[in-house]
DNA sequence: CTAGGTGCAAATGTTTTGCAGTGAC
DNA sequence: GTCACTGCAAAACATTTGCACCTAG
């Protein structure tokens, strides 16, 4: 339990109970590859009992964001997700039917992206690559 | 003035005036390649001096989206843009100093995403990428 | 102690919806 | 005339903020 006090004082943020917790939660759901939203967070929160305000959650989201510890994504849902910022970066595939969301990276993709910056006059300083798709049959 | 007419009555849209000017609105916008929030469209519609309300603006860009005359992006500003959709599929790239978007396709891209949802055992159904850039100096 | 952190409630910004009136066909 | 369409106001969300209280360092 004390990495994510380090980390959490490395990015300047006082050691909290809602911090914590969140960074737990955000651990936590490493293994299913879950993307939570704010609510989502809220709810686990919640659900282990401990009392803590939605605003706070957006707060303590924002200030892991800033610190570079959790990353935001938009996909099309019309609110936010937020999943812990690995090292290395990554794009995400979309499960248009079941919802589930696998990670990966290309380096062809990666490569044109930044030729194609450069070609338009561009520096590239970041991108979001989201593949929707379905389960094949069979 | 009859090529609208033309476009809504295929979506089976009754052909009226808020429907054509916001059309038009849209078409206008090609030139300089803007991509409308329902904001702009609204504001646009009011400097044109017609009273059309915000909420038919909405509806009205979900119809025409449903319709697949026009495409909603997200980006990641908390809002969405509309735009025109043209034959053609494209990609963005969004200056985040100007908030400029210039428009591009990539053959290798495309290739490449096919692939990779085919080598996870998916079927691609849409994709989003969107190139976050800098203008280079001089 | 005290600056930063928190909960709550209220405010914000975007998009949707209910409903009674209006207009296209 | 009828039924889809519209405007308005209110509702529904996701997210942010103001403020008085609380707590980690």
């Amino acid at each position: 339990m004390a990495e994510q006090n380090q980390e959490l004082r490395k990015a300047g943020l006082k050691i909290t109970l809602p911090r914590v917790k969140i960074l737990q939660i955000l651990e936590a759901s490493e293994g299913g590859s879950q993307h939570l939203s704010a609510e989502d967070v809220y709810r686990a929160l919640l659900a282990a009992g401990e009392d803590v305000g939605l605003a706070t959650v957006y707060r303590v989201l924002t200030q892991f964001e800033n610190a570079g510890l959790v990353t935001r994504h938009h996909f099309e849902t019309g609110h936010s997700v937020f999943e812990l910022a690995k090292g290395e970066h990554h794009d995400h595939m979309v499960c248009v039917a079941s919802g589930d969301v696998v990670e990966f990276t290309d380096p062809v993709i990666e490569k044109r992206q930044h030729e194609i910056a450069e070609e338009h006059g561009y520096e590239l300083m970041d991108h979001s690559l989201v593949l929707y798709v379905r389960k094949k049959e069979g």
